[in-house]
RNA sequence: GGCGACGUGGCCAAGUGGUUAAGGCAGGGGUCUGCAAAACCCCGAUCGCCGGUUCGAAUCCGGCCGUCGCCUCCA
């Protein structure tokens, strides 16, 4: 079995190959830098982020580029009602996105090109496209002539006429189409503009990502990604504009889109858009939750999201860590030492089946906690040293591909001596079977968020919440 | 209205033609424990509804019901 993706462009499973391996030239679509980035940015990041991390463990060398769109309508009305530079707006959330890459463990992109750093290549791309008869120009805006490019509608699955048919309202008549979509716009007066060939003005939205894809990548790439909801018109026109420009086909070999991120329950919607921002999410949880949540379904399916499934996803994080505490004997040979060398090697042979199968994390994690429990069992029977060592770091082998971290909670070092020093007690007070007031300090403990475990091998805490 | 997706135990969620339908959370019963906790063991679904194809379907086809996404410069 090797590696198969869905493909939107064909609507269908296919073996992955890659145009020139081992390399893999991937783009993704990122956000448009007008507001505070939320956890539906978060899902999308992280897809991909786990595909990139699975095809690199694969053996795949890629090539990860990442865009900004740091200039566009949302942003310049965000900032005239904030009353501060719209360059300045995006690259405030610029910077907060690099914070997050780093909360929620992502690896980094090789590029992330912004639009305001890719004019000339966008200004170059437009006038191509207008030597070649797939735009034209009016009152200094360009617009892209759909009609001319043949495959328009092959991604998405829809075709011009009814498309036409479901156009929306406001057509603006100097359009040759009502589906022509612009390539650059006129400036307004107090916008951000740049001088073209055209008049001052600023690319289109769909524009900026052909051209950098161009720049960073060349004529064709290997996988190109983002949002269900980006399929059309933006990855349609990209196509459009990407194709026309250099004759060749297909401009992304692969297209992979991810679900989008629904809100269940009803509260934690606020008044205007009912979201939840990166940072409101990582105020109260540790990256690894969010990133579990994403793993637990398909990256294709819509994903479902409310407090018990942060409940849940929070416990079995905890699941995970626990396979990770040190074994307690050392047997390394006999049935239970076997067992466990085999099913380790089944878990990972399973864990490559699922995720040779378009990405199922979800199939793949199932097989993870398969392992957990294979540890535990070990555990409980007495296993440790090299079979028990090695199970735990294919454990970790496996969630670090997925882009866990599973890192031990942060204690706050000055606290330590406190707690220790309180069990210590405790331990006295067992021994002389004081369990009245032993019980007493492990409840308090406990809502304090510290719980205490005793074991024959003396006794153990850790953070809870 | 058009295009598309989904509907699996209390919740989340894999499985997409054929052994006992993964896994997580919650719940019940045990083992362990001074009591707990953690861990381990056991228990629970015939797969939205109807019809069809097939020796055989949750898995393919049709219809219905329901939920959702896109079609409006949103990942």
């Amino acid at each position: 079995m090797s590696l198969h993706v869905y493909n939107t462009l064909s609507k269908r499973l296919e073996p992955f190959e890659p145009l020139d391996p081992p390399w893999v030239k991937m783009y993704v679509c990122g956000p448009t830098v007008y507001d505070k980035a939320h956890i539906g940015h978060a899902m999308s990041a992280i897809v991909f982020d786990v595909v990139r991390r699975y095809l690199e463990y694969r053996g795949y060398r890629v090539v990860h580029v990442m865009n900004f769109t740091d200039v566009d309508d949302k942003i310049i009305n965000r900032a005239n009602e904030l009353g501060v530079d719209p360059l300045d707006l995006a690259q405030k959330y610029i910077r907060e996105w690099f914070e997050h890459v780093h909360a929620l463990n992502l690896l980094p992109a090789h590029y992330y090109p912004r639009v305001t750093l890719t004019i000339p290549q966008i200004i170059h791309m437009v006038q191509t496209l207008l030597d070649k008869g797939y735009a034209y120009v009016v009152d200094g805006d360009v617009y892209y002539r759909v009609r001319k490019f043949k495959g328009y509608g092959k991604l998405s699955g829809r075709n011009l006429d009814e498309l036409r048919a479901g156009a929306r309202v406001e057509v603006d008549e100097r359009k040759e189409d009502p589906l022509d979509f612009a390539l650059w716009k006129a400036a307004k007066p107090g916008e951000p503009a740049w001088d073209s060939p055209w008049g001052p003005g600023r690319p289109g939205w769909h524009i900026e990502c052909s051209a950098m894809n161009h720049y960073f990548l060349g004529d064709q790439i290997d996988i190109h990604g983002g949002g269900t909801d980006l399929i059309f018109p933006h990855h349609e026109n990209e196509i459009a504009q990407s194709e026309a420009y250099t004759g060749k086909e297909p401009f992304a070999k692969y297209w992979l889109h991810n679900g989008m991120l629904q809100l269940r329950g009803e509260k934690m919607s606020k008044s205007l858009g009912n979201l939840v921002t990166i940072d409101e999410f990582l105020a109260e949880h540790e990256g690894d939750v969010f990133r579990l949540i994403v793993l637990s379904s398909h990256y294709r399916k819509p994903l479902g999201y409310d407090d018990e499934v942060v409940a849940d996803a929070e416990k079995a994080l905890q699941r995970l860590r626990g396979a990770l505490r040190p074994p307690v004997g050392e047997e390394e040979e006999g049935d239970a030492a076997a067992r466990l060398r085999e099913r380790t090697a089944h878990a990972r042979e399973q864990f490559l089946a699922a995720m040779d199968d378009d990405f199922n994390t979800a199939g793949a994690l199932g097989h993870i906690f398969t392992l957990v429990r294979a540890i535990n069992t070990a555990r409980d029977a007495g296993v440790g040293g090299s079979p028990f060592a090695q199970a735990q770091a294919t454990l970790l082998e496996l969630t670090h591909t997925l882009g866990l971290e599973l890192r031990p909670e942060a204690v706050a070092a000055d606290v330590v001596p406190f707690i220790d020093h309180l069990i210590e007690i405790r331990s006295e007070l067992r021994k002389q079977k004081q369990w009245a007031l032993a019980d007493r300090i492990r409840d308090r403990l406990a809502q304090l968020g510290v719980a205490l475990e005793d074991t024959p091998q003396g006794t153990t805490w850790r953070w809870q919440r």
